[in-house]
DNA sequence: GTTTGTGAACAGTTTCACAGCT
DNA sequence: AGCTGTGAAACTGTTCACAAAC
């Protein structure tokens, strides 16, 4: 085994599926605006069609949390948002830091619905000296030096870092050593944390290659094809032993066909 | 049944489970550092390590794609990142909208690994007169009236929705109208799209929250409470029929609990 | 000896369908 | 009559463990 683990063991929390935690969110959002409208009550039916799933999961989903709703009427749209914020950790707000001010970390920082639902920025922090001071969405940048600091002064225990891919894990490394026990990844990384500190990752190439691989099929089916016949497929070198007699001086990889 | 489909109907696509489509890009990522290393070859174990996941499961993955491992050896990188390449629709470039060029949609355009791995961005459209011709990451800005127009020109088939959440499903009705029929949603909004669109989205907010559960969980744990004892929950009105007696008028929620 | 490929056991998730409460 | 809450069934995904290939 080495030295840290790169995957939460999928903690069924508290009772709660994994699933049904990652459900919540969408409920929530879907219940505060039929509360912005007014809207007292609301059905399995008309809740799920509003969070886009399928109200039998949508009611066992609520099961997991406690019997909320009322037989005959539904649910109560109050209460209920109380109850899934509660549930969620909502009703108590989490100072947050961005690491890495780049394009990307500045529109985090801009982003609104960080600032609402119980997240607070509490600091950004870069690495470049040239940008400490700078004020992004009225918060100033802080060096990467002041990290330990920031992370111990705001008790922050929630980080997001918005750095290169090659910055991730040392930077990684040192929230989690000041006393950060979730984070969310937007480099295009793999982070190695230690047990009990949780890793969410958002890659937007991951995302596009998943829809790319969704949107060749439904080409494929339309002509009886598989895809553009480009290069055949490099067989794999048969002699025994040392199999890379393909790989040229350049190292490089045709992995993306420029065309 | 309501006008539209919300959820792709877990296709399990050719035969190849959509848990193992979702971990492909994260193998090809690791492999194609190993081919710029000029590794030759690697284990299920190495690369597993290297992905983030345990070897079984690696294995398991590229059994639905074919044997093209070698027992006794390992798997030949070159031959695996074309393989994997290919299957993912990566041979073959895709020209991709943007839709919304705000912060964030402008950080997007700004992402290097857009470009890379067969994904051009092709376009940027903004609602906003004032930012058209602007250059953004080297491509000038078009108004939403060319939608249509530029999505036939490029043959586009992906669209990224970068818009605040008013505009996300007005924008994704034009895109599938016009031929699209992949989005990636950065929206905080269900989408309703027909059948054969497909829809990921990203939810920073909702990555968030899920980070929250847990690690409000982790603290209650430590203390052996749930969580901070704010206002009492409310309980459901018991009266039958109108259940709605808390909402003030000016219908605001207390979903976020200021402090 | 090493490492893949895979059937079989296990675990988690979704859907069904209906009993039970209002 | 209407709608929730939930066992049971069906399905999907993961892990185990070992035979087969090198």
């Amino acid at each position: 085994m080495a030295t840290g683990r790169t995957h939460r063991p999928a903690t069924r929390s508290r009772g709660i599926p994994e699933a049904t935690v990652a459900r919540l969110p969408l409920y929530l959002r879907a219940l505060t605006a039929l509360s912005e409208r007014s809207v007292p009550t609301v059905s399995s039916e008309e809740l799920a069609a509003a969070a886009g799933v399928n109200s039998a999961k949508l009611r066992k989903d609520f099961s997991y949390l406690g019997s909320y709703g009322t037989r005959g009427v539904g649910y109560d749209v109050e209460y209920l948002v109380y109850q899934i914020s509660r549930e969620l950790g909502l009703t108590q707000d989490w100072p947050v830091v961005i690491v890495g001010i780049g394009n990307l970390g500045a529109a985090l920082a801009n982003y609104g619905g960080f600032a609402s639902r119980g997240f607070r920025v509490a600091a950004l922090i870069d690495a470049d000296p040239a940008m400490a001071g700078k004020p992004v969405a009225g918060i100033p940048v802080q060096h990467t030096d002041e990290l330990e600091q920031i992370i111990r002064d705001n008790g922050v225990s929630i980080g997001v870092i918005a750095t290169p891919a090659g910055a991730a894990q040392q930077v990684c490394d040192r929230l989690v050593a000041a006393g950060v026990t979730s984070i969310l990844n937007f480099a295009p990384t793999v982070l190695t944390v230690p047990d009990g500190v949780d890793v969410r990752k958002v890659d937007l190439s991951i995302e596009l290659q998943i829809l790319a691989f969704h949107e060749q099929r439904k080409a494929g089916e339309e002509t009886g094809q598989t895809g553009p016949g480009s290069t055949p497929p490099a067989p794999p070198a048969r002699s025994a032993g040392v199999a890379a007699e393909r790989k040229g001086p350049d190292g490089d990889v045709p992995a993306v066909m420029p065309a």
